[in-house]
RNA sequence: GGGCGGCUAGCUCAGCUGGUUAGAGCGUCUCGUUUACACCGAGAAGGUCGGGGGUUCGAACCCCUCGCCGCCCA
């Protein structure tokens, strides 16, 4: 006998176990099944599941239990990612708490494997998140972005696109971030609001004939100018333009000219120009060929191209010395207080500074135009649809990649120098080596590029790198492209875009079919969870205390498309008791017997009851395989409830007890086979979203002493004929379900004491035969669950009876001496009201002419239905009022 | 400034290509221990679908406009 609830703590590590030990986990060698793959958006090597890894990985977990309940060549691809920036920022952090010494002083060699080691030590605990979750991964197939074959793929990859001249190297401004000292890529960058100054700064023309003023909230800045622009149709200064000024503190002069990008309405209309500092001025600088000179260093300090007195000097000091200076030589014009936005690099916090230097650089333009094709006709498509336009918009506008990073943690860029600073690009270094031997006529000391690259430049090839490629692996041909990307709309840049144009490229194919949205997971106050508010959820103590499953349905059931969801535990708790309530449904079945019956087929059988749920099974499993195809969970997880809790237990059972205590052995055999065959499809149905309970029921209400041939993971997924949809059962058991939820609260409305047993009249002299024969039929099932006695055909309603009507038919409750009178006059009264209104509302409508002529005849039929049964209802309710103030 | 979402019951959300009596869960109220389940059962209350126009026989749904809220890109 099972327990009262499922004990998740003790069953689903074991569960687990099972499954991965039974090689569930793998695709199936048929090779006959058609091949349904996916990869996991790998996470951070070092990090730990969060809730929105939960949601992620769940809303995965779904799709591919299900494909592989399908029969289909399940393959989930697991991983990590070396993650570059991040990790490497905790290491440092590490060394730093250690009161150890910076990674510089360290060493790159020490340093990179001080990481490794932090890999080793904290590498494995997302994966045993995963598990815990339930996700059916293929472990046997997991990868390391940093594993020597995906390190493979991406010198390739980086080669090939240096000899398609797709990979370049320039001197240009970038986002630099001072913390890190490294270059960052524009989506790295993130503008922060922050209250600054306009500084109004006047500079003295050269000639001595005035001063032109320039605005600024980077006063820092000047000791790099090298022009001051003006609008070419600006009045005010088109004297001006080709004069210099006097650059203050520096003494340098600097010209003044004519270019669009002055704006006449901000400020003074004339700008300053610094090309080295600002990705504007540089554009301006560009055009006007005018020289860029670099006042910052690495640390964002003042260089020695500045003044001796700003050497040295912080950006934010020297910002203040150039006020206090400026002010001091009588040119400060004005100040005012402005918010603006600022760009802060992502992971470190500090404002970037655009800083001109030697980075590596991807025409994305070039890789884009493909990817924006694979999009637009569909060979890919985004669910929701809308991301498409966020794909494009970014696609479209899209800029160079900078790809190199000045840091120690990730693939090394596969370049060498010269001694004269020539670049040889190979694979290996031996290839580098070759090359410069071909070039130089002798061998030369080659020197390899410092640098790495972006951890999103080897993420780009996951989909393909992880089956194997460049290598023509049997995975390759048989699982690329891959089925469905689950990922959240924030890497939909970062990471889909790329992997969009390198897979289209690399491989002629696009690496995925469909690409699904996740929404982004937020507190039960709508805020988004961070560790610094406080609010995060830890899906690993939500598993603790609620079950997986039961995180794992609130998850499916709220990823309605395109919204965030909002978290509760109370959510969570509801979801908890539906699994309690399916196990609970199934403890029934045990209890009374019914266990799957050997060669039983449920289009054998022949009681109402069994029919109906029969009918509505096949809906159900309609209902979830559709959805579930079409990525709507939400709608899957709302179909299950409700068949299960809704249907199943609210009704089914209900229904099920009078048979099961009844005295017809056929009718009580059938339908405990019935029960059990309902079970087991719910099991089936419900697996995907919730694995381990329902594993455990299969196991558990296996018939005594045969145990399963399968586990669950790897049965087949239900298809019912189409012809068990049976409307005959359905109209007849619609009427009893009427009949019962009338009933039912016109006794509650009406005070009858829960005790009472009180007769079912069908107060009719010729109520529809068929109607009829259903109540006659359903007579024991319409007692039980209306907790009514006798059911009685009369003429009329007698006297002190309850009159309502259900599903056209003209019922009441024989409650004599029960009833409240006054209360049951309202009630009829309110009941007519209802009436009249809806017969109101259909007799204006169907009076319309341009209604009968315009609107289709079904919409019309339908109406002249509706006004005529509420009509007739109508009437009857008079009826019986009627009677009844003669008798009160 | 450009773009994308959203605004439906006290709360969180469903409502597909216009025709429903606008739904669910939670919460609230009333009643109930009927041997699967109190992590339960039965019933009830609760919404001028953000405001205003328009199209249509008919609008929560389509168009315009205004107002908030959120996000992305400048």
């Amino acid at each position: 006998m099972l327990d009262k609830t499922f004990d998740p703590a003790a069953a689903e590590p074991r569960l687990y176990r099972q499954w991965e030990e039974s090689g569930a986990f793998a695709p199936t060698e048929d090779p006959a099944a058609a091949p349904f793959s996916m990869v996991i958006p790998p996470p951070n090597v070092t990090g730990s599941l969060h809730i929105g890894h939960a949601l992620n990985n769940t809303l995965q977990d779904v799709l591919i239990r299900f494909a592989r309940m399908r029969g289909m060549a399940a393959l989930w691809v697991p991983g990590t990612d070396h993650a570059g920036i991040a990790t490497q920022m905790v290491v440092e952090r590490q060394l730093a708490a250690e009161g150890n010494i910076g990674r510089r002083d360290l060493g790159r060699e020490a340093f990179v494997e001080r990481v490794w080691e932090w890999k080793a030590q904290s590498g494995g605990a997302i994966v045993n998140q995963l598990r815990r979750l339930g996700a059916s991964c293929d472990w046997s197939r997991e990868r390391f972005t940093l594993d020597p074959g995906l390190s493979a793929a991406v010198r390739k990859v980086f080669v090939t696109l240096y000899r398609e001249k797709l990979i370049y190297r320039d001197k240009r401004l970038v986002n630099w971030d001072p913390h890190f000292q490294t270059a960052i890529s524009d989506l790295e960058v993130e503008q922060r609001e922050v209250d600054g100054h306009y500084w109004h700064l006047a500079y003295p023309l050269e000639d001595g004939s005035g001063e032109i003023v320039v605005a600024t909230t980077r006063p820092e800045t000047m000791l790099g100018d090298t022009a001051v622009a003006v609008h070419p149709s600006d009045e005010r200064y088109k004297h001006l333009i080709g004069k210099c000024v006097r650059l203050p503190i520096v003494g340098r002069p600097i010209p003044i000219i004519a270019d669009e990008y002055a704006d006449p309405e901000k400020g003074s209309g004339a700008v300053k120009i610094t090309p080295a500092h600002d990705f504007n001025d540089f554009k301006v600088g560009q055009r006007h060929h005018l020289p860029m000179i670099n006042v910052l260093d690495a640390y964002a300090r003042v260089n020695d191209n500045a003044p001796p007195g700003y050497r040295g000097l912080d950006r934010f000091a020297a910002r203040k010395k150039v006020i206090a200076d400026i002010e001091a030589l009588g040119l400060l014009r004005g100040v005012e207080p402005t918010r603006h936005a600022v760009p802060h690099g992502d992971r470190s916090g500090v404002a970037v500074e655009p800083w001109l230097t030697d980075q590596w650089w991807v025409d994305a333009k070039v890789l884009a135009a493909p990817a924006i094709g694979a999009v637009e006709t569909g060979e890919t498509v985004f669910e929701p649809r809308h991301w498409e336009k966020t794909y494009f918009e970014w696609m479209r506008n899209i800029e160079p990649w900078c790809v190199s990073r000045q840091l120690w943690w990730g693939h090394r860029i596969p370049a060498w120098y010269g001694p004269d600073g020539h670049i040889f690009v190979a694979e290996t270094a031996e290839g580098a080596a070759a090359q410069a031997r071909e070039h130089y006529g002798r061998d030369e000391p080659l020197r390899q590029d410092e640098d790495v690259l972006d951890t999103w430049f080897s993420s780009a090839l996951w989909p393909f790198s992880t089956l194997g490629w460049p290598e023509p692996t049997e995975d390759l041909k048989r699982f690329y492209p891959t089925h469905t990307l689950v990922t959240g709309f924030d890497i939909i840049f970062f990471w889909v875009a790329r992997m969009m144009m390198m897979g289209i490229h690399f491989t002629g194919k696009v690496p995925f079919r469909r690409v699904f949205i996740n929404a982004l997971i937020r507190d039960a106050e709508g805020a988004k969870m961070s560790k610094s508010k406080g609010n995060v959820m830890d899906p690993l103590e939500l598993v603790d205390v609620y079950g997986a499953d039961a995180l794992r349905f609130t998850l499916t059931a709220m990823s309605g498309q395109g919204r965030d969801i909002r978290l509760s535990k109370q959510r969570i708790e509801g979801y908890r008791n539906f699994g309690t309530k399916l196990w609970n449904a199934a403890r029934f079945c045990q209890m009374n017997g019914a266990v799957a019956v050997e060669g039983f087929d449920p289009a054998a059988v022949t009681h109402v009851v069994n029919r109906w749920v029969r009918g509505e099974t096949l809906k159900a499993v309609r209902e979830v395989t559709a959805a579930l195809d079409a990525c709507a969970f939400d709608d899957a997880a709302g179909a299950l409830y409700r068949f299960i809790w809704n249907l199943f237990c609210d009704w089914f059972v209900e229904f099920a007890k009078p048979i099961l205590n009844g005295e017809d052995d056929a009718a009580k055999a059938e339908t405990r086979a019935t029960a059990a065959w309902v079970l087991e499809t719910i099991l089936k149905l419900l697996h995907p979203v919730a694995p381990f309970i329902t594993e455990e029921l299969w196991a558990q209400i296996a018939p005594e002493g045969r145990p399963r041939e399968r586990l669950l993971i790897v049965e087949a997924w239900p298809e019912l004929p189409d012809t068990w949809a049976d409307p005959a059962a359905e109209a007849e058991i619609g009427l009893v379900i009427a009949a019962v939820t009338e009933g039912r609260s016109v006794r509650a409305e009406l005070n009858v004491p829960p005790g009472a047993r009180p007769d079912l009249i069908v107060a009719e002299a010729s109520p529809a035969q068929a109607q009829a024969q259903a109540l006659r039929a359903n007579a024991q099932v319409i007692a039980h669950t209306l907790r009514s006695g006798a059911l009685r055909f009369e003429d009329a309603v007698p006297e002190g009876a309850i009159a309502f009507v259900a599903g056209g038919v003209a019922l009441a409750l024989d409650v004599k001496g029960l009833i409240d009178l006054p209360a049951e006059r309202a009630r009829l009264a309110k009941e007519i009201a209802t009436q009249a209104s809806d017969i109101d509302r259909t007799a204006r409508k169907l009076g319309n002419a341009d209604f009968i002529g315009r609107a289709p005849p079904e919409v019309v039929e339908e109406n002249r239905e509706r006004l005529a049964a509420a009509e007739q209802a109508k009437a009857r309710l008079q009826a019986i009022l009627a009677r009844l103030e003669t008798v009160g």
